[in-house]
DNA sequence: ACCTGAACACCGTTCAAGT
DNA sequence: ACCTGAACACCGTTCAAGT
């Protein structure tokens, strides 16, 4: 088949494919092969748009974190804007859970990643925390977001009642974390918040703005 | 070469060879094509003491897991216990950061980190906690080690200055985080950790033993 | 019981060749 | 400029054959 006048492919349309594949099968199952096939085109033709797979998981990952609202950080006081950036961005992360431990490695140079890093970290130090502190925060935020989007805390159970049972009395319930996989990420998330934007908030009348 | 008198592989040496090369190279560079070749075997062998490549992984995070002390739930108060136990956690995944992705994705069937789940679910639930909460504590106390023992934030940005000075002015010091990345995680780890048992204190105090 | 060679169905990536 | 077939150096895993 000769080159059509039109291109077969765009980065945009690999990275939404790509997107699409790996909510749907997981990274595991995610080959640029089985991308190729996906948009009707061989292995190698990747290469004309993308240098490597991870370039197209990290214009996947980036797509994802474009989403996050960070305007908050215009608007709003830094506790506020913390919550609801938090909320953002997790969001964001939950839509595309199978993403995540790619994106959890750290933003990289992706641009849309060092963007929202910029934006929170300016915004804090802005209020008058100090950068040691500031970077402290954007990363805990991290560690909330990303750990309670993966959804491993009860994906990560298996449905086998008889080995709880058997040898972990506590969990004898715990095959059924499954059932309600997202509330106990999301309880968790809304408890790790709160806590930490109350103690932050302590901390900072306390030493930031006294009085 | 016939089979010796003594075998050649065993599953702890098969963990250990598995575990230092996930240290050295990453787990990216880990296969089982290669963990052969460092024990003087061939790729089929390992299907003789392990049925797949992820059961090797699963064993090698479950010694690591088994390294996590959880006694102190039971001659501490939940609170120093909660501490104590989080910073021997953090402390086992510190020194094998490479396979903390791996590990992250839940306890599976994996036997010391179910043990493990089921000392600390069955503390708190024994020092008052309704069930639910004690789920969420669990949860958080995950979030937060796995991800300050990534080493993700600051291993993620890259050695780049001019990328950074160039768009994002706030991260224009963000390539020297390599230097103290340790440093970083350790403090937001602090200040997640300190946040977290303070906010569960108050309402502790509050509402499971009022008075 | 445990190690081996050969084989299968995959990978990511390169490259010269086509239009 | 962009897609292709062929090729390279890898994968994880199966299996019959050896001792």
């Amino acid at each position: 088949m000769p080159r059509p006048s039109q291109a077969l492919l765009s980065r945009q349309r690999i990275v939404e494919t790509a997107a699409t594949m790996i909510d749907a099968d997981g990274l595991a199952a995610f080959s640029t092969r089985r991308l190729a096939a996906e948009l009707g085109v061989r292995g190698p033709s990747l290469y004309n748009h993308f240098a490597t797979k991870d370039d197209i998981l990290d214009a996947v990952a980036d797509a994802i974190i474009a989403g996050v609202d960070v305007s908050f950080f215009t608007t709003h006081d830094w506790r506020d804007a913390l919550k609801l950036w938090a909320r953002s961005y997790r969001a964001a992360l939950t839509a595309h859970p199978n993403i995540v431990p790619f994106l959890a490695q750290g933003p990289g140079r992706r641009p849309a990643a060092l963007h929202m890093a910029d934006a929170v970290y300016g915004a804090l130090v802005k209020a008058g925390w100090p950068p040691a502190r500031a970077t402290h925060i954007g990363a805990v935020m991290r560690y909330l977001v990303a750990g309670s989007s993966l959804g491993s805390f009860a994906r990560g159970f298996v449905e086998d009642p008889e080995l709880y049972a058997a040898h972990y009395p506590h969990l004898s319930q715990a095959h059924r974390l499954a059932e309600h996989q997202h509330s106990v990420d999301e309880g968790a998330f809304a408890l790790g918040l709160d806590a930490l934007i109350d103690g932050l908030s302590r901390e900072y009348d306390a030493t930031v703005a006294p009085r």
